[in-house]
DNA sequence: AAATTTTCTTAAACCAGATTAAGAATGTGT
DNA sequence: ACACATTCTTAATCTGGTTTAAGAAAATTT
């Protein structure tokens, strides 16, 4: 299990000792899927976040109509989860797959809370990241009620470089709020420009 | 200072022994101002997170095009404040006004440091709280991308009845992402269906 | 390498919601 | 009670993005 990463990750924010590192390691479980596999499927509850270490994720929920939505997208160095779901323990409403063969490390429910209590530094690590999920959450809905989606679109390859050569169209535009059609007319006349 | 509230809604999530009460209680600070004047104004830095005690406050922000967007309303028991600004301590993106006379009381980002020092259960109360936040406006913005105008008007008055009455319908529209005239043809339709 | 599935493109018809403009109703200060 | 600002309504026109449909290109499977 590779352990750098998650890691190297967390001491961006907290400082651990070598026995706090390795008792967090024990909480972690690994696990490998392959493309198309489900990680959570909506209305199961979710057990665990999942830390990427390899490969890629995606979270999207199924509307009234049946359209899938992406909220969120994972590679290597990124969380993800259902967080309503892992924390009430309720039934979620994301779905979580995986867009090629993906590596996790996996953080359970009851791991965690044994985590702030051993160590209530964690408490601050999570509430940080949640911090700055919250903050680029706000953001995104901000900016999809003031920006035409050509505007969102340029920001997305702007912000994330790697995710425009990686990830199917379908996805992005999925994840940008609108149909691959329009997405795929707007690189036309994107192009066209250049 | 009426500080019953906000002991309550701390209680709700973590338990405090009398002296963190009142240590807590010191580190607030209480303000009164009229509606229309400002508690943050953009590109200054956001140096408290206020919680209402009586009143109705909103943040927005401006878009390029110099409309306002209503991102939140603050009324009794609510928390308000731009997240980024304030734990990062640079320009605000939010604007911060009072709809409505309004009694807040302040805390500060040394206030909350020295917090967090001296009573670490504050460190979770904070993360719940976020995390809350966080869940709520993930689902906002689901919301804003699969369901129609009408249908996000119906459900935001069914969750928040008491400010269908209490807000003007512009700033309804506004944090709908709709057009004060669109939703005024909204309940134009509405009410005749009924 | 052929067959099948998945992904991407193009174009026409359509629609939810914006924009513009004008007037009516309500509130507020003096 | 009056004037003035703010809030709300109605209706015509316009636009960004959807829908539908069909085909082309690329990736996967056999």
């Amino acid at each position: 299990m590779q352990t750098a990463l998650i890691l190297q990750n967390i001491q961006k924010l907290i400082a651990l000792t070598e026995e706090e590192k390795s008792f967090f390691l024990s909480l972690l479980k690994y696990k490998k899927i392959k493309k198309r596999q489900y990680l959570l499927q909506a209305d199961d509850i979710c057990r665990y976040e999942y830390f990427v270490l390899s490969g890629c994720l995606r979270s999207y929920y199924v509307d009234e109509k049946g359209q899938e939505h992406v909220v969120q997208f994972a590679v290597e160095d990124w969380w993800i989860g259902d967080m309503r779901s892992f924390f009430t323990q309720t039934p979620a409403w994301l779905n979580i797959d995986a867009l090629e063969e993906t590596e996790v490390l996996m953080l359970g429910k009851e791991a965690i809370n044994e985590l702030y209590q051993k160590v209530p530094a964690f408490e601050r690590y999570f509430r940080i990241r949640i911090q700055n999920a919250f903050v680029a959450e706000q953001q995104r809905l901000a900016q999809s009620y003031s920006k035409t989606a050509e505007k969102r679109y340029l920001d997305f390859r702007e912000r994330y470089p790697q995710f425009e050569q990686r990830l199917p169209q379908v996805q992005i535009a999925s994840y940008l709020g609108i149909t691959p059609e329009f997405l795929s007319a707007l690189r036309a006349k994107l192009a066209g420009k250049r």
